[in-house]
DNA sequence: TAAGACCCCATGATATCCCATGCCATCCCG
DNA sequence: CGGGATGGCATGGGATATCATGGGGTCTTA
């Protein structure tokens, strides 16, 4: 399965580093490019723009995020705005051969992270956050989708 | 058949195994993205928002819950929550050789399942339920389902 | 020379593999 | 018709592999 699926409880431990959950590194793994068989796996990190959190994602993944730039003039304010969004705070990491990897220091303050994080899995990405804020926005999420579903579904009756 | 039709109740041996109904199996198999001839059957499991059970999905139908997805701008509010509403509770699993599964704690939990587990068909899905329960939420849908029939055929009269 | 990055190995817990058993329905043949 | 053989399936458990985690050692760099 190619995709980001559950939720999962990891240690930060003294060096700082981190265990990637071994389904995620399947993941990430089978989503790089060219990188099937090195030891490490690589991923894209970034500091959310919505959530004290981390934004995950695969070698593919973040390729096709970059897809609207293509949209724009490449001279444009708005071309240099979007790749500035997007590139500028971005980190291109690999695990070590344990499927660890450490976590920047900015992002690590980004997400107020201690020792223990929340890998949350969001089908084509990944997020890092602090445990209880993720207990928190998971909970948001369920019932703004819920009330969302009841809006469509009274929308298609009428 | 790739329905899921029945109900079966089977146990939760000592190490937190319980074997998926063959039939599921069939249907799950049948259901799957290129998993036809690997040796073990993918399913994907979430909790349900809904009820204390364990919703169960093939991996085609789960693609097809999905579908809204598409529907929102990448970059939404709308697309955000979603997605962590999906993705987040949801667990990629294959079952062993023996085509039994483990259930994740989580679920467990949401489930309140002891050492006996129900497993309830419902055409495009089956959950997971405790037994008791399962025998309660069965009572209750007949008896909405009658109710209902009942008010239709009175509209239908008038 | 101290801090950080990286490599490697050890350990305990857990999940998975693989085989054995027992049940039950079906089939076959005397 | 009846009894034994057969095969699918749920279940149990010992052996083994995987995974998260901890920590020691080395090289680099500031």
């Amino acid at each position: 399965m190619t995709q980001f699926l559950g939720t999962f409880q990891n240690k930060l431990d003294s060096k700082g580093r981190v265990s990637v959950p071994a389904t995620f590194r399947a993941s990430l793994r089978a989503l790089s490019i060219g990188a099937e068989t090195t030891v490490g796996v690589p991923v894209i990190l970034r500091q959310s723009h919505q959530y004290p959190c981390i934004e995950a994602w695969s070698q593919k993944a973040f390729e096709s995020l970059a897809q609207p730039l293509s949209d724009y003039d490449q001279f444009s304010q708005e071309h240099d705005d979007f790749a500035m969004a997007l590139y500028a705070d971005a980190f291109s990491i690999e695990t070590d051969k344990d499927g660890r990897i450490v976590l920047p220091e900015d992002l690590v303050q980004h997400a107020n992270l201690n020792d223990l994080v929340t890998f949350v899995g969001l089908g084509r990405s990944f997020q890092i956050w602090e445990p209880q804020a993720a207990d928190q926005r998971r909970i948001e999420a369920r019932e703004r989708t819920r009330d969302q579903r009841l809006t469509l579904k009274s929308r298609a009756d009428a």
